[in-house]
DNA sequence: AGCTGAAACGGAACGCTGCTCCATTTACTA
DNA sequence: TAGTAAATGGAGCAGCGTTCCGTTTCAGCT
């Protein structure tokens, strides 16, 4: 209901090959301005780089939202698919939910302004939330819920509350020494563990 | 050196009264917009509805960040002021350190938009930032180093750390019943107490 | 009071950005 | 190869931030 289709644009099954061929060299583009200049770089610019006028754009990702998800589609789902690998593979529930934290964490720090978009006060990114919690969400709940079973975690915190919080701690410009989400993220993973009970 | 004058304009020192009249308008016209449209809304709007020319507004107050601390300079002041009397009172440093963290999450989020500003990619909120920084950093110190003296807090967190990240938690749309960032700021607080050590 | 210089004012103007509209071009298909 | 619908690109409009400058208003002086 929400996200009928990952990026909001038929991916590839566009009758004509100009169409699909566009497609890429949008995503390409955007991909390299995205770097330099954040997911806020004007439409323009991209557009340019592309070599295509701003309505090609437009047609194949109705919002920002849209070309933003389908850049860094690959990496969430990368990230979704992570989750129950860890579960599997790591030492405890809890050290399963620490690495896919990290991997999170890694993700949204190295995309320059995503965790600024993902929480944005005005809704041009309302599709990106979205998708964020459409894909990811569940993942988190499985490792919180088996943390929380094999007794590692407290209960009552809510999946949604944790993965918003620590994309908020994401936010703000990068390289700052003073300011590492990780420790932050890493203290709020210390107050759930069940030891110090109030 | 970062801030010499609160609100980067010669608050009332003014030769003449039309100017000092001027600015008080366009206080009390930003301040009803911004409960209204936040500390975004266009620079246009708050001098119609003040009345005055937009260039009044930029002469007053260069920057938008130069506005923003004008209007909101007492309470800030009263949350800066409220640390040394709840050190004094409260039943302990901690108690007062997590009293002083609720007022000042409480001033961040019935402020429309306040903390997003405070930790905007762009710099146009710089000003704000750093005035925040001047008054509130030392307060938020005082009350952790003496937590930290008391045994009742782990030492190594460091304040601006901590200042920034309970910001960046109360960052997002306002009244959404999933997400209450008091929740995460006092599961913060637990992970900084002695007694969960790892 | 009247004069005058300077401070303060207002809004037009410029540049940048998001988004749309439509005349033109291009790729499939028959 | 010709017809047609999809796809394109860029001009155009609207909103916003910021500056510039001709005009107005104040305060001190005579």
């Amino acid at each position: 209901m929400t996200a009928e289709d990952p990026a909001a644009d038929p991916p590839s099954r566009s009758k004509r090959a100009d169409a699909r061929r566009n497609r890429e060299t949008v995503l390409t583009a955007a991909a390299e301005v995205f770097v330099t200049s954040g997911v806020d770089a004007p439409i323009r610019r991209i557009a340019d780089r592309a070599g295509v006028g701003m309505a090609t754009i437009y047609r194949h990702f109705p919002t920002r939202a849209d070309l933003v998800t389908a850049v860094y589609q690959h990496q969430i789902e990368a990230c979704a698919e992570a989750g129950p690998r860890l579960a599997a593979d790591a030492d405890s529930p809890l050290d399963a939910l620490r690495q896919w934290i990290d991997l999170f964490v890694d993700f949204l720090v190295t995309k320059h302004g995503l965790a600024d978009a993902l929480q944005s006060d005005s809704d041009r990114f309302a599709a990106l939330h979205a998708y964020f919690l459409d894909r990811l969400l569940p993942v988190c709940a499985q490792l919180l819920d088996a943390a929380v079973e094999a007794g590692e975690i407290r209960p009552g915190t809510q999946p949604y509350e944790l993965m918003r919080g620590i994309g908020n701690l994401c936010i703000g410009r990068d390289n700052d020494p003073r300011y590492d989400p990780r420790r932050l993220i890493a203290l709020l993973l210390q107050g759930l563990q069940r030891s110090g009970q109030a």
